[in-house]
DNA sequence: ACCTGAACACCGTTCAAGT
DNA sequence: ACCTGAACACCGTTCAAGT
């Protein structure tokens, strides 16, 4: 437990280091987010921060530490920006402000998505998100079992939502030019049809999100209406 | 239009040629689903097709094509299952019973998942599919504009589900022995005890699937319970 | 028409070495 | 303690060439 038995780089206050596990991660998310998830390399990474691509791994043991670090970034935004909000008196209200603002994170690092989608959360920052999120579904009156069901399906909704929305496609664009569903009325009609629906993404994440928040209380919660 | 001006190769019938566009798309999925994404490389391809690496791209323009096969031949497996269900009297069963099988089918390619969720669906099969799906919300009496705003938000649930259910992680494994939650119960008190209910996944995707389907109804269709 | 193989510009990671 | 650089075993893709 002493300091001296942690793994790592010593964390004295020597001004003599130029790399930091901190501004290595900001790097990496400098360039996910303006180049995307097939930019980012442990090569690329020591490019931009000067340095030999090798440094790197002085302070991550390989790249799944890096995306780990990267994933607990962007919930360490999550978890300030659920801090700052001034909670609102109806129940389903104060729950769909802070999936709204889960989604809007998410939505400032599309290209993380693959990411955050996959990789379990345990970081600390992570964790601390998850603590509001689920403690605004108990003060909503759901019993621990119902707020973990009911916090768990509205983030998977979120994500969900926020991949079709925003990702990039993984392995990158098809290249034949799509030549969209000309001539397929006859052979799927109901989604030629839809095709010219227009339905923007906000509307279709507030129907989602309100239909699923009012469908959980309604069975997690005793009486209440 | 004519068979002679179409891109790739002779569609006849000769029996000199061994490999297909089919053929290396089922051998795709094939390592897709034993060794996992960063597995499928173009030249693992040809050595499991018994052939140079390079002559995949005599059928495919790249690998993102490549891609497009594979969810398309996932979105077969729906479409195929979808046409085998029986119809139920109950609404929200019926609608439920489609999506409960979108999930299965995605749950026995969880390598292709941050595939799946990423690319845009416009293949044949994938079509075929939504045009069962989109039916079924249809028949449970919803507009045009509510069957596709119902359906997406299902999709888009369940996929994110899927995720989080049967994923890998992206970029590997996490390295260190992630120490779970020891010693934080004074900090992230609500969330160390909800670490200790279990909630199993398939009872975490009915609370959800139920509560989305019946809060949309309420919300899109008129006036019937 | 169908397949090959060399070549190019990349990857992540290990390890011995430098200061 | 912190960083370097060679080396290894890989990538996707282009292109000229073979049959």
């Amino acid at each position: 437990m002493s300091p001296a038995s942690r793994r790592g780089p010593q964390s004295d206050v020597s001004p003599r280091r130029s790399l930091s596990r901190d501004v290595i991660i900001s790097a990496a998310l400098a360039i996910l987010d303006s180049d995307g998830l097939s930019s980012l390399s442990m090569r690329r990474l020591g490019a931009v921060l000067g340095v030999d691509p090798m440094s790197v791994y002085y302070y991550l043991p390989n790249k799944a530490a890096l995306f780990d670090g990267v994933v607990d970034a962007i919930l360490a935004e999550l978890d300030r920006e659920l801090s700052q909000l001034e909670p609102h008196a109806e129940t389903t209200e104060r729950l769909a402000a802070v999936m709204r603002t889960y989604r809007q994170v998410l939505k400032r690092h599309p290209h993380a998505l693959p990411v955050i989608s996959t990789r379990p959360v345990r970081s600390p920052h992570a964790l601390a998100a998850f603590e509001r999120i689920l403690s605004t579904f108990m003060d909503a009156g759901l019993d621990l079992r119902g707020a973990v069901i009911a916090m768990t399906t509205a983030v998977e909704f979120t994500i969900g939502h926020v991949l079709a929305e925003a990702a990039e496609p993984y392995g990158g664009e098809t290249p034949y030019s799509a030549e969209a569903l000309e001539g397929l009325e006859s052979v799927i009609p109901v989604v030629f049809h839809a095709w010219q629906v227009e339905v923007g993404s906000d509307e279709l994440f507030e129907a989602g999100l309100i239909a699923l928040l009012e469908g959980l209380q309604r069975r997690y919660l005793p009486a209440t209406g």
